[in-house]
DNA sequence: GGAGGGGTGACAACCGGTTGCTGGAAGTTG
DNA sequence: CAACTTCCAGCAACCGGTTGTCACCCCTCC
């Protein structure tokens, strides 16, 4: 139980200048005793500490932001809570946002660039920092925002802005050399939205990969980067003669393996299917989605921190962005290319 | 592309006493140009307003909190972000407390009572209410909270305090009866945390259910409310006799599922399994998983709604709790009792 | 022409902290 | 014992808004 449980609603809550009075000090000694440990006499502070608990004092976050302009807060946009990676890498962030003592605003963009501006340019005053978790907007927009407050992106990279990604060139290209190590000869790449970095750089990997691999690699989309998303694109490729895909995401791969099986077709006895990001759906999917996996509360935590050593002061890096490591995970969604019937 | 692109991050931003000196009034007519339509002539409050998009002024959120007491700001604590349902929850609330031109802050209280009311007493200072969501703190943390602020509790009952909850009597009790209609005599229900009133509410309604149907019910547990903890249930549960079996949420009902496979049971041919919460991954695993159905996102809204309600003035409903319907969707995982075979 | 009154803008206090500066008390040194 | 430091608490200004109060202007009406 705390002093300050008996904290009322509608009694006001109690001042540095209350505890001024209760220990026979002054406000500014009562500030300083908080916020300056060697500035006041030791003897001073235990009595100003003392008054504090026991009249129940808590500092006033506001009024604290106000004068120093330091609100403690960063905010973290995200386009799709209801998509699981999203919920992860806040969940990351917001854990290591807490470890330093910051507080998280969240604002679910709906996949939308429009509004994701408005809300950053709403909300930036009233933070420090600002984490973008697979931005939909321009590069341009970004840099706008970037001008005003330190920014981190995550899932994006552009230069001039601290950005945190995984390597998305090798997870893509692990992932075609395993369906053409397969044997499959005739790829798809199922597209997510056309504003995703994340989308675009996965088809470029995956477009020279076919290239240097030999391999055919269609594209088709883009689709909404949802289940449903990837059972519309089933429909198409349930037509088409690729028998290895990649789906530009784990939600959209599953439902893409659900579309298949809808339509008919075995995964990976008639096609294989590859995805991205490691979620609990694709390992709960029959068959077991094979995926490209990255680190997603690591990459939301790491990109906290490094948006905090900015808000603190350090130079951004130079050196381009911070690459996490992307690995292939094989599970049952694919397999070898099966002797067609024609 | 707005006036105030050019804002840079050095330069302080303007405030109302630029725009004062620009248009040539004082701060306070500025002041109240804005947030005082009528106060002022409308003449000066047109050339107030061109005045601050010409030097890109934007009100500062911070002052405004200090003066007014109004941080709008919400704080909405989860006990963990991977599970769908808070995903889900937390979007609807944010959704819409933006509507309402709240901000969102997010903590993950890691399904620990403890952390909880740290972070509660922590952040309550800074924002106007606060909304729990399966809170694990005991009820006399939950009105020591209350006390202090605002608060809705969600998924919860508990005198005193505003709540919205599903209807787990009469959830329950359809999934019973679906149960026992399909010849099932011998229930069993696998509890989630001891701290969640929703498992509380479950386990009550499913016992008497069990005993208004002349049933069987017995109760297994607790285990941790997550896909590993139903497949740690499963194990028990493969040694037991129950053919039907009710389970706290969908993700431990997924690990239920994939647990009895895994120990050569089929679902729903030798044990039938139905769960709480509508989410995706019900839906994908396979047999795809019966589950009692509440509507996720809009809960969190109306939590949210009914929270600005109370902290703009609103007095708490004396009437109980708000209770939204959940209804049974019966899918593949259930199904009539099988001949055993001893 | 002077009194009464509504509209409107300015002054200044306030929200609750932080911090530069100042001066008095205590301690050190020659 | 005087001069010089060092330590430390208090004063007051400041962060950027909001708002109670008041004075002034102008119009109206007698």
């Amino acid at each position: 139980m705390q002093a300050d449980d008996g904290a009322q609603r509608g009694t006001r809550a109690p001042t540095i200048y209350d505890v001024a009075r209760a220990a026979g000090v002054s406000a500014s000694t009562v500030s300083r005793a908080f916020a300056r440990p060697g500035r006041v006499n030791s003897e001073t502070a235990e009595r100003v500490r003392a008054a504090a608990t026991a009249i129940g004092y808590r500092a006033n976050p506001v009024a604290q932001a106000l004068s120093t302009a330091r609100t403690r807060m960063i905010a973290v946009l995200v386009s799709d809570l209801s998509n699981p990676i999203y919920a992860e890498l806040l969940r990351g962030a917001q854990v290591a946002a807490s470890a330093a003592g910051y507080g998280v605003l969240v604002e679910d963009t709906r996949e939308d660039a429009v509004t994701e501006r408005e809300t950053a340019e709403r909300i930036l005053p009233l933070v420090e920092g600002v984490l973008l978790t697979s931005s939909r907007m321009s590069d341009a927009a970004i840099r706008a925002v970037a001008k005003q407050r330190p920014v981190v992106v995550l899932n994006r990279g552009l230069a001039d802005v601290s950005c945190v990604v995984a390597d998305e060139a090798r997870g893509t290209r692990r992932a075609v050399e395993h369906l053409g190590e397969a044997g499959h000869r005739d790829l798809a790449y199922v597209a997510g939205p056309d504003a995703s970095w994340t989308n675009g750089a996965r088809w470029r990997a995956f477009s020279d990969a076919c290239h240097e691999l030999d391999l055919t690699g269609r594209r088709i989309g883009p689709f909404e980067p949802t289940f449903a998303g990837g059972f519309e694109a089933a429909l198409a490729l349930a037509g088409a003669r690729s028998s290895g895909v990649l789906v530009f995401n784990a939600l959209m791969a599953v439902g893409v393996i659900r579309g298949l099986q809808q339509a008919g077709l075995d995964v990976p006895g008639d096609v294989s299917v590859v995805g991205f990001d490691d979620v609990l759906i694709g390992q709960i999917v029959s068959p077991a989605l094979t995926t490209v996996s990255t680190p997603l509360q690591a990459m939301g935590a790491t990109a906290l921190r490094n948006l905090l050593a900015l808000v603190n002061g350090a130079r951004p890096r130079s050196t381009g962005p911070v690459v996490v490591p992307a690995r292939l995970l094989p599970r049952e969604s694919s397999g070898p290319v099966a002797a067609r019937t024609p």
